[in-house]
DNA sequence: ACATCAAATGTAATCGATTACAACTAGAGC
DNA sequence: GCTCTAGTTGTAATCGATTACATTTGATGT
């Protein structure tokens, strides 16, 4: 593998020369930047990146912690992450930290090893609750969580704004005891539930909430113990897509219609939920449009990192399909 | 921040010692162990990672270029080959290529001048077709693809074997006009298409193949096209998870009845291929298993750079569920 | 008491770039 | 002709580890 004093000697220049036309600074003479050009293509010579992050002090390497790439979500996020990393120059390091506070102290620890320039992160509850991005050694952005105070730059949906807009469309077409399957280990799941609650109060309605963990798993015993209790709720109402494929998958194991017998509703715009019957009413994410953002704001705060804490807050979709089509004036009671 | 020197003079030591405690290396008594150790602790040290890896010529680093991490079936690889490699102290660096011989180029150079320990690549058509993991300077393990010929270790299912138990199950449950859309870039569409000819060429059957790019609206259209004319199928296969989703798509917006109207099979048991009306029948893939092997595959290719090449075939698991329930006798013509 | 040898430790070269600083060149201004 | 400046170019220090090789230490056998 060729050096970059093979280069120099090549060109009959100093490894200087080399190093500076290579990195197009300027206070090169054509002729030499000609020369070098030529001599480098000619002994194929690519540039030994840990000797340069070395010296130079820069890894152009993001990291990107996610709890679950398996989570569309995420996927569609780090999907735009990457993209727009490598159209930046930056190396992209995924790991899953699998809402375990264990593993997610590990990969941070791993990025700060890795001297990274930056991170983009799906924080657990715990780690969020006291978390500060001054506390680490790099730029951090939050995606998917934050909290009010939370020091740091993030990109969040407006959940609150968009569990109330969606709990209130369904109050609107006439339900009323409406449950809320929401995740417990994240922000987020209790922000949508705070919405949640609010439209419920508001119209005077109780509430009925269940925290999960994020599994599909759970969503789908919980809906099967709501709906064969007594009391059956009218509605449910998921905080994301995981919970809302559980729902779906209760409700269908139960062989109840829907909507007639079980209005659904939930989060996440995925491909499947308009093929599952009567279609499920969602708010969507722009997910890419999120992972855009996150990546803009550290590639920004990279460059000016002492600059003020910034939020990107954006808007959800209210998506109305069939699964939330108006109840009927009163289900009759016993036949 | 610590450096190695500064722990050899904490510790009253020289630099070859703290390098040997820290990696474990014998040849250091007790007593200078205990001091390095406490040392590195007080000063909280961490070994620079390009330093080290410009000296002893490892990165510990891994690439997974994929196609498309949006695809299930390549998140769940991925996420396997994540757990893995970071299990045995590597980091992943993940690149989706898009099917696009270029990207796929970039990033192969990419992965070369990162000076990775190894690969894990689904090739494209064309880099596949002349594909030599030896051409390479770092190991490479396939995915999901490979040809007889391929010199190359691979992880792949046996993708014809799989494809003609689909189609002969379709056919042992009365279905004769069967239609088989599958993904024309990668060489797996191929295969599956192939198992699917050979089964209904055995039975003396007319084959209906369409060859896709690998996207839902793709097969949307050829679905809405197929089922829209005159003589349409009374099957559809798809030959993965997004054209199985287009086929769904396709048929639920044309009001079908499945299977009665149209039976529909495909390939990647999806969470969501069970609740769409009767349940789909698929071929599950062990998706999990796949990432896991494929990086066995490449740590023992790390090891051993020089052994054989080595190629794991796994076998697909039919799950039949409504969607290609027993064919009616024969249709009533006209009422 | 001394040669021998293994274990422990230290010294310094090395990996391959970047970059501060010095040195050189040529043309402009006086 | 001489100084000055701006533009090029080169030399060598540096980043922070690993590791080949040299040296010291101490135990063992005779």
């Amino acid at each position: 593998m060729a050096r970059i004093i093979d280069v120099a000697k090549h060109a009959g220049v100093s490894v200087a020369s080399v190093s500076r036309v290579l990195a197009g600074l300027p206070g090169v003479s054509e002729e030499t930047r000609a020369r070098v050009q030529a001599a480098a293509k000619a002994l194929d010579y690519r540039p030994d990146l840990a000797a340069r992050r070395l010296r130079s002090r820069r890894t152009d390497t993001i990291g990107l912690i996610v709890s679950d790439i398996r989570n569309p979500f995420f996927t569609e996020v780090s999907r735009a992450v990457e993209d727009m990393a490598y159209e930046h120059g930056q190396r992209v390091i995924l790991c899953n930290a699998d809402e375990d506070p264990e593993k997610e102290a590990f990969y941070l620890e791993l990025m700060r090893n890795e001297n990274v320039s930056g991170v983009i992160l799906s924080p657990t509850l715990p780690l969020l609750s006291h978390f500060k991005a001054a506390d680490y050694g790099f730029p951090i952005v939050l995606v998917d969580r934050c909290e009010r105070g939370t020091e740091a730059d993030a990109v969040v949906l407006d959940n609150l704004d968009a569990a109330y807009r969606l709990t209130e469309h369904l109050i609107e077409r006439g339900y009323r005891k409406i449950a809320c399957l929401y995740g417990a280990a994240s922000a987020t799941g209790q922000q949508r539930y705070e919405g949640y609650s609010q439209a419920m109060m508001r119209a005077n309605l109780t509430l009925q909430g269940r925290a999960l963990r994020p599994a599909v798993a759970e969503a789908r015993g919980a809906t099967l113990e709501l709906l064969g209790g007594r009391q059956p709720p009218e509605a449910l109402i998921a905080s994301n897509g995981l919970l809302l494929l559980g729902i779906a998958e209760g409700v269908r194991e139960l062989g109840l219609i829907c909507p007639a017998q079980i209005a659904v509703a939930g989060f996440d715009d995925l491909p499947w939920v308009r093929l599952v019957d009567p279609g499920l009413t969602v708010v969507a994410q722009p997910t890419y449009d999120i992972g855009r953002a996150a990546i803009e704001l550290l590639l920004q705060r990279i460059a000016q990192p002492s600059q003020a804490v910034r939020r990107v807050v954006l808007r959800g979709d209210l998506i109305v399909r069939g699964s939330t089509a108006a109840r009927a004036a009163t289900a009759p009671a016993g036949a």
